[in-house]
DNA sequence: TTTTAATAACTGACCAGTCATTTAGTAACA
DNA sequence: TGTTACTAAATGACTGGTCAGTTATTAAAA
C-alpha cells in the first residue's frame, strides 16, 4: 500500500489523448498560425511530450487538418435546418440564424479556426476548400435560398439574394475578427448579439427616418 | 563601342532597391504569411540576391514591419476628409466612403495586407495596434461621427452609431477576404461595386416591400 | 512476463543572417 | 581615347540555431 504522493510521470489514457491534442494544437495555431506554432508547445499544453503527439499523429499538417476539419463537423447543415424549420416570415428566420451563429462563434473557438482557415488558405488550398465546399458556401447557399423565397412570396425586394446573404452575416464575421485581431490591443469591443439585433432591424427597415426617406 | 548583348549581371539602383524590395516581400508575406516566407523568395522576385536585402533591412520583421506600414501612409486620414467634405444628406457620404474604399481595396494590395494584419496580430501586437490606432479605429470613427450628426439632424434612426458604421464597412470586408481565402478555390467572386450599391439601398430604405413592414 | 503508452535525447533539414569576394561605375591621369 | 585606381553595390557560400520528426529506453498495464 505505497500512497501515490505524487501524480504519477505517465498516465495511459490512449482513448483521450487525440482529442486534448486537437483542443491544445487550436489554441496554439490560432495564436501563432500554422507556421509559427511549436510542437513542444502543443504538446505542453496537451500535457505530453512531443513524442507521444507521433503516436496518434502522422505530422503536424495531419494536426493542423483534424483541428480545421473538427470545427466544420458539428455546423454542417445547421444553417439549412433552420431554414427548413421557419417557413414563415423572414424575420423569424433572420433572426433565429444569427443568433446561432453568435452563439456558437461566442462559446466556441470557431473564430479563431476562421482566422486559421483565412491566414493559411494559400498555404493549404484543400482547407480552404472543404471550407468553402462543406461549410461557408452551403451556409450561404441556404440562407440565399430562403431569401430567394421570400422574395417569391412578394415579402422582399427585388435584389440579388447571394448578396443579400452576404449582408446579413457580415457585421458578424467582422465583430470576430475585430475581437480576435484588435481587442487584445486595446480596442473597444463589440457586443455580439447587440450589433446583430440592430443589424437586422436595419436591414429590415431601413437606416432613414420616415422623413428622411427620398 | 561594344554592343551589350546580355543583360548585366549586376545593376547598381541604389535608390530604387527598397521599394522594390517592400513590394516583392508584400506578395510573398500576403501569399505564405510571416513564418512561411523565405527571404531567398522575396529576393528572387525583388530580382536581387538574398545578401542584398541585408544592405537595406535589419531583419526580416523589419521589411514585414516596412510593408505593413507603407499600406497605411496613403489611406490615413482619406475618410476623415471626405466625412468633411459631404455635410449634407447621408447618402452621399455613404456613397463616397464605400466607392472610395471599394476602389483603394480593388486595385490596390490592401486586401492582402489586411489578411496579413490579421493573421499576425498575435505575433506583432505592435502592429495591430498601430493599424488599429491609427487607421482602422480612425476611419471607424469617422464615420461614426458623421453618422451622430445625422443622428441629431433627425435624418437617422436611432441605435449605436459605432455599430451602424460596422455594418456600413462589413460586406467589403467579408468580400475582400472571400476573393483572398475563397475564391482560389473555386469559389463565385463577389462583384464588389454591385455589392456595395445593393448594401447601401437595403441600409438606407431596408430589405422588406412596403407590404411586408410590420 | 509480455505488451505498449510515453518519454527524452537525438538527428537532419531548413533558413535567417553574415562575410569574403566579385563586379559595376567613376574619375583621374596619360 | 584608353588605362588605372578606387569606391560601393551585389553576390553566394557559409554558419549557427531552431524545430519537425525518429528512436532507444522506461514505466505502467495486462
Amino acid at each position: 500500500m505505497t500512497m501515490d504522493t505524487g501524480a504519477p510521470k505517465f498516465r495511459r489514457r490512449k482513448a483521450d489523448r487525440p482529442a486534448e491534442i486537437v483542443q491544445a494544437a487550436l489554441s496554439v495555431f490560432a495564436e501563432k498560425g500554422f507556421a509559427a506554432a511549436k510542437l513542444e508547445d502543443i504538446a505542453r499544453r496537451a500535457g505530453v511530450s512531443k513524442g507521444a503527439i507521433y503516436l496518434y499523429f502522422e505530422t503536424k499538417e495531419d494536426i493542423f487538418r483534424a483541428v480545421v476539419g473538427q470545427a466544420i463537423a458539428p455546423n454542417i447543415g445547421a444553417v439549412k435546418a433552420m431554414a427548413a424549420a421557419h417557413p414563415g416570415p423572414l424575420a423569424g428566420l433572420l433572426r433565429g440564424v444569427t443568433a446561432h451563429i453568435a452563439d456558437v462563434v461566442s462559446h466556441t473557438p470557431l473564430g479563431g479556426v476562421l482566422k486559421m482557415v483565412v491566414g493559411e488558405a494559400r498555404n493549404f488550398p484543400e482547407i480552404a476548400r472543404v471550407w468553402h465546399d462543406e461549410l461557408v458556401s452551403q451556409a450561404l447557399g441556404a440562407m440565399a435560398e430562403a431569401i430567394e423565397a421570400a422574395q417569391a412570396r412578394g415579402e422582399v425586394k427585388a435584389g440579388d439574394p447571394r448578396t443579400y446573404a452576404l449582408q446579413l452575416i457580415s457585421p458578424l464575421l467582422v465583430a470576430v475578427l475585430w475581437r480576435e485581431t484588435f481587442v487584445p490591443v486595446g480596442a473597444r469591443p463589440f457586443d455580439l448579439p447587440a450589433v446583430m439585433a440592430q443589424h437586422i432591424d436595419t436591414l429590415l427597415c431601413g437606416l432613414l427616418t420616415e422623413g428622411a426617406r427620398e
